[in-house]
RNA sequence: GCCGACGUAGCUCAAUUGGCAGAGCGGCUGACUUGUAAUCAGCAGGUUGGGGGUUCAAGUCCCUUCGUCGGCUCCA
């Protein structure tokens, strides 16, 4: 007999070999009716797996976290074994592993599978769901499975790589598969599902090894989930900041001449100085001091800062006069060259040192993306020079400063700390040193935060922050990279207060990270509803016909001196097809003037979400707006 | 870079089996003088991404090149 301890807490005896599913259904048929799989001592386990010794035992239904995992990897299965069927035995099987909203599995097989192809895969696949086999698992040795797999190399080859003596694998019908678990009883417990796309996957994701074709889909307990994760996709299809992007007039791109270089148009640079300047606003408070180096320089720099041996694949070069020159792809050397042109006492530590600066990195061709992955981006850059007492404490600033800045926009975020790697830089005693500091900052600041082990820059430790937007999507902006290596290669020092020359200690940081990259973001979280201080142009003036232009140009005069980004529509159109304009570029503020305002002088103003305010005050709209500007204020103020 | 899909007017998209390149929006011109998400009419706009080939004939088929899109991290 064994013992079993409930998630209540009761505790009652088994037989040895009992599995969660006959517990369940004594607790009751309902839960057995809906469990799907269990948690034991904290593993997965499959229903009908039998459980060996004394164990807590909770019965894993569709409301748990952990249920995803379980009937996602199932639908994986039905998915091979959908594909088996079709396109018969010599397909050959990759992985099918779960992830974030879905699954995957890859293939090897002749015929090349299409996004046509999907729905006759999807529709045998509600087929074998419809059959609900069963699914039974089974524990053999590795031999046994050699010898089972023989047609299937991928897995011969992932056998090679386990080193348990016993493997399992799952069989549903006519089809098994090598496989952890655990599985659903049966395949017919998940009816929805959705085939998503289909791509190229190289096998273990090493270029250097062949290209599998790998199909991505989804599942969800309940339907209502299902259409909904479908209907967050297409929420965000509209907000891709690559279609609304060019639609606001707010940037482009020029794919002959300059691949993967974005152009900002009037409207988006307005956008992103308006950024720069909350930013400056913010280094100024937080001790930096802004400079600006040049955008080529003699590669002899490069040599010796390591990027000619380290990052070359990525840069750009130029010669002029025989001299070469490289085109930087970061501005640390510059900043330290800056550095080198003075002698600092350590009343002078810690030196802030921040600069927009504009960098280019090749980037291959499949990887760019929008404004998400250019080759050319302005980072909000900054180093700081310190001794190692002062780390913490600059980090702590550089948090409150992330903290200050995302929070402005409504974001939420996390951190990643990233531990020593093993090909490393520099003596592992100042690496724990330098860990410990970033971790006592984390600590401190109460930020969520995970541990990367063995995942920071052969130069240091690093913090890496994600923020979350409002489709609940992340993305990886700031990041804090302490780095002993450049103040070796560059000797660069301090004097203490013996008169002795010391090596300080580098910070590297940015906080929107690329400021294009950031504005992608922003454009896609607000669907290019920009807040209004962030607007290109803020209201919109409507005469109601060419008879009221004059004082539509007045009312644009008077906003205008008061430092609003205003549009006046002058066109010969009706008021219904300028308002219809001005809500397309999502101008927050619409004043439409005509007759009435003239003889009242007070003014209806519309918003963009459909408010209008009637009869305000011109005098009191200005002081309301330029306040919501000033507040950087997310929401609009009518 | 690799795998797959795609590339037609400024934008969104049409164009039977290879058979006269079209529409809406936008632009220009004119009429209308407009009251809170599209007034009406006329006109202009194209080497069908570039280059090469097959054919009496290519947007359509083949080759090549450039670019765009979905992926290539999630380890049975």
């Amino acid at each position: 007999m064994i013992k079993i301890i409930l998630p209540d807490g009761s505790e009652k005896e088994y037989k040895k070999g009992i599995s969660a599913g006959e517990i369940a259904r004594e607790i009751s048929e309902g839960l057995f009716r809906k469990a799907l799989g269990a948690l034991v001592n904290g593993e997965l386990y499959d229903l009908n797996r039998p459980i060996e010794s004394d164990s807590t035992v909770k019965i894993i239904t569709d409301k748990d976290p952990e249920a995803p995992v379980i009937f996602r990897h199932t639908i994986a299965h039905i998915m091979a074994q959908a594909v088996v069927r079709l396109y018969g035995k010599n397909v050959k099987l990759a992985i099918g592993p779960v992830i974030e909203n879905g699954f995957y599995y890859d293939f090897d097989l002749e015929e090349k599978i299409s996004e046509d192809d999907l729905p006759k895969i999807e529709a045998e696949m509600k087929k074998i769901i419809k059959e609900n086999l069963p699914i039974e698992r089974f524990v053999i040795s590795k031999e046994e499975a050699k010898e089972l797999f023989k047609d299937q190399p991928y897995k011969l080859e992932l056998l090679e790589d386990i080193e348990d003596e016993t493997v399992t694998y799952y069989k549903q019908g006519e089809f098994f598969d090598l496989c952890r678990g655990p599985h659903l009883p049966s395949t017919g417990k998940i009816k929805h599902i959705k085939l998503l796309s289909v791509s190229g996957a190289y096998w273990r994701g090493n270029e250097k090894n062949k290209m599998l074709q790998r199909i991505y889909g989804t599942a969800f307990a309940k339907k209502d989930q299902l259409d909904e994760y479908l209907k967050m996709l297409e929420e965000a299809k509209k907000r891709d900041h690559r279609k609304i992007g060019p639609k606001l007039e707010l940037f482009m791109f020029e794919n002959e001449l300059a691949p993967a270089m974005p152009f900002f148009l009037p409207r988006g640079a307005k956008v992103i100085n308006e950024l720069l300047e909350f930013s400056r606003e913010l280094h100024k408070k937080y001790g930096y001091e802004e400079v600006i180096t040049p955008l080529i320089m003699n590669i002899k720099l490069w040599h010796q800062s390591g990027h000619w041996d380290h990052y070359k694949e990525n840069m750009y070069f130029t010669e002029k006069d025989d001299v070469q020159y490289a085109v930087k792809p970061m501005n640390c050397p510059g900043h330290i060259l800056i550095y080198k042109s003075k002698v600092y006492s350590y009343r002078d530590l810690p030196i802030r040192m921040s600069e927009f600066g504009k960098v280019h990195r090749y980037e291959r061709s499949g990887v760019v993306h929008g404004l998400f992955r250019v080759r050319s981006f302005t980072q909000d850059d900054a180093h700081i020079y310190c001794t190692k007492e002062q780390i913490e404490d600059e980090i702590i600033k550089v948090m409150d400063f992330t903290n200050e800045l995302y929070s402005a926009f409504g974001f939420e975020y996390e951190a990643d700390l990233s531990t020593m790697p093993e090909d490393h830089m520099g003596d592992e005693k100042t690496w724990e040193v330098a860990t410990e500091a970033l971790r006592k900052a984390l600590e401190k600041s109460g930020i969520n935060y995970k541990i990367n082990e063995g995942d920071g820059a052969f130069y240091g430790p690093k913090i890496d922050f994600h923020i979350k937007d409002s489709l609940g999507r992340k993305w990886q902006c700031a990041t804090i990279q302490l780095d002993f290596q450049m103040p070796e290669r560059f000797d660069i020092h301090y004097v203490d207060n013996n008169n002795e020359l010391q090596r300080p200690v580098m910070i590297h940081r940015a906080i929107y990270g690329s400021i294009e990259r950031f504005f992608g973001i922003l454009i896609e979280n607000f669907a290019g509803a920009f807040p209004t201080w962030l607007s290109p142009e803020q209201v919109a003036i409507i005469p109601v016909s060419d008879k009221y232009i004059d004082a539509a140009k007045e009312l644009y005069e008077k906003l205008d001196s008061e430092g609003l980004r205003v549009k006046l529509d002058a066109s010969n159109a009706t008021v219904g097809y300028k308002i219809r304009n001005a809500q397309m570029l999502k101008i927050p503020y619409m004043i439409v003037i005509g007759e009435k305002e003239l003889e009242t002088k007070k003014y209806n103003v519309r918003t963009r979400e459909g408010n209008t305010v009637e009869d305000l005050e011109l005098e009191d709209f200005i002081k309301t707006v330029k306040e919501e500007i000033k507040n950087r204020s997310l929401k609009l103020s009518y």
